[in-house]
DNA sequence: CGACATTTTGAGAAGGGTCAACGAAAGTGG
DNA sequence: CCACTTTCGTTGACCCTTCTCAAAATGTCG
């Protein structure tokens, strides 16, 4: 897996791209943009549904569509161009790597979400397809232009960059102050919420299954942990009946408020 | 490039306060915000320099000033009405603060920088004056009507926003990867670089010494460690000779490069 | 089946936590 | 001015959670 990521853009440049033959068109349609995105999955969570229809349209004619399998680098901190995106489906893992070898996951990006850093030319951080992925894309250029000529689309980036920097607080309690027992719970419990409730619905439901974007060393490197920490916590948590014993990847949550409580409390 | 890096905070407490009175006036004037804000210690560096003159006495027309003392909470998570505020000296800390008692520091803010949280009623944190402030301020209804009025004004918060989800990013690498020893010496490295280079220089000088606006116990809040921890880990810099023994809060900086060095390498 | 990657499990070590005592500085009140 | 208290920081001894290293088990894919 790590080795396809040496393969760098490369192999990624070469995805089949299924929006090009449209990219030609020029102005004055809405209806343009509405076929484009009509079938779009996250249409009414992401970005897009946020702005004015004329801002709509400029996205509409900007992006292309792309396919990148799980393991594939997206960007990295020694990339020339730039490059946005708005995740369809799959997840995208942003990862702070040092030369040491250490390395710590610090943002998973679900469905609805952007990718991406504008206004900056290093981003320092690796974006990585954690699973495979469908990405709505857009060349730095591009989106850049679009931002300069529509400010509104400065104001729906402002809202989800301050939800990723709440998110991103709420990550360093973990990381800061979290058992490791608590944290694996606290991992399982916000993938399984973020995976079966794309939308933010109230309660979750009780019991859920899915299949984890994270190995058991991406768990760890998110948790600031050592992954055989990691598969202790998850052996504790199917002996208490909070999870299933299902395999590898593969979770079955049989009490989310179980799993919600194991969360919260350092005790055992 | 920013030439008033070169003034140090004490400048910027000795700043005179000749923007009390003038709250009367009403519209028009674009010298009145020029003298309001005339004196104003980080101008330059805060969110007005970024904005339209239209925008700047818009914003030069809604704030008061307002003085501080450490410890005093600003915000917290079950306030009624919001505030924003840009400091303009002193430190102000963002606390995740859990039921249990356990608490984790997620954000310290130097003057220039912008507190609150937009688009949302509940913060979820805590946030107080580690030292003495002055801070500019302004209800939340006046700063939401202005962010209506000037889209610009979110650009400007966009780009700040991003640099604190870059460095709440870099902090969760040190919660979840550095050592003890690595994590103290982040933390004062990083202090001192704020403390005595406002602007961004490219160089620090390779001695300093300040006063921490951090007890220990707020150090170790911040570190995700024990202040039992942070007193050992200090006198382990001392002994180096990295920093020199002085009391308390007064932290003498021997060398800058060395204290680097020691928080990026997990060893020894 | 065989080669390889991933996960689990075990045993021992250690980093940091916990508890406790001590010391230094600052405020209080006589 | 000096006891007294209070707050804050330091230091020591011990212990527990998590890390480290190692090996076995399981899964995956040709």
């Amino acid at each position: 897996m790590k080795l396809e990521a040496a393969f760098g853009l490369s192999r990624y440049m070469s995805q089949p791209d299924c929006n090009d033959s449209m990219s030609g068109s020029r102005r004055g349609e809405g209806s343009l943009t509405r076929i484009k995105c009509q079938g779009c999955a996250v249409r009414t969570a992401s970005l897009c549904s946020e702005v004015s229809d004329e801002c709509a349209n400029a996205i509409g004619r900007a992006f292309h569509r792309r396919r990148v399998p799980a393991g594939q680098v997206i960007y990295s901190s020694d990339q020339k161009n730039k490059i946005f995106a708005v995740v369809i489906s799959g997840v995208v893992k942003l990862t702070n790597v040092r030369p040491d070898g250490r390395q710590q996951i610090v943002g998973l990006q679900f469905p609805a979400e952007f990718v991406g850093r504008p206004y900056s030319g290093t981003s320092n951080l690796l974006a990585e397809a954690a699973s495979n992925l469908e990405l709505c894309c857009f060349s730095g250029d591009a989106f850049e232009a679009i931002m300069r000529r529509y400010p509104e689309l400065e104001g729906a980036l402002l809202k989800r960059t301050l939800d990723s920097l709440d998110n991103a607080r709420e990550w360093m309690f973990m990381l800061g102050r979290k058992t490791a027992h608590e944290r694996v719970a606290s991992l399982i419990y916000m993938i399984a919420e973020r995976l079966t409730h794309p939308g933010n619905r109230k309660e979750p439901m009780e019991t859920c299954r899915f299949e984890s974007p994270l190995s058991r060393t991406e768990m760890a490197d998110c948790l600031g942990l050592r992954l055989e920490t990691v598969s202790r916590q998850l052996a504790l948590l199917k002996a208490k009946g909070v999870l299933a014993s299902s395999r590898n990847r593969t979770f079955d949550v049989r009490s989310m408020s179980e799993l919600r409580r194991w969360s919260e409390s350092p005790v055992e």
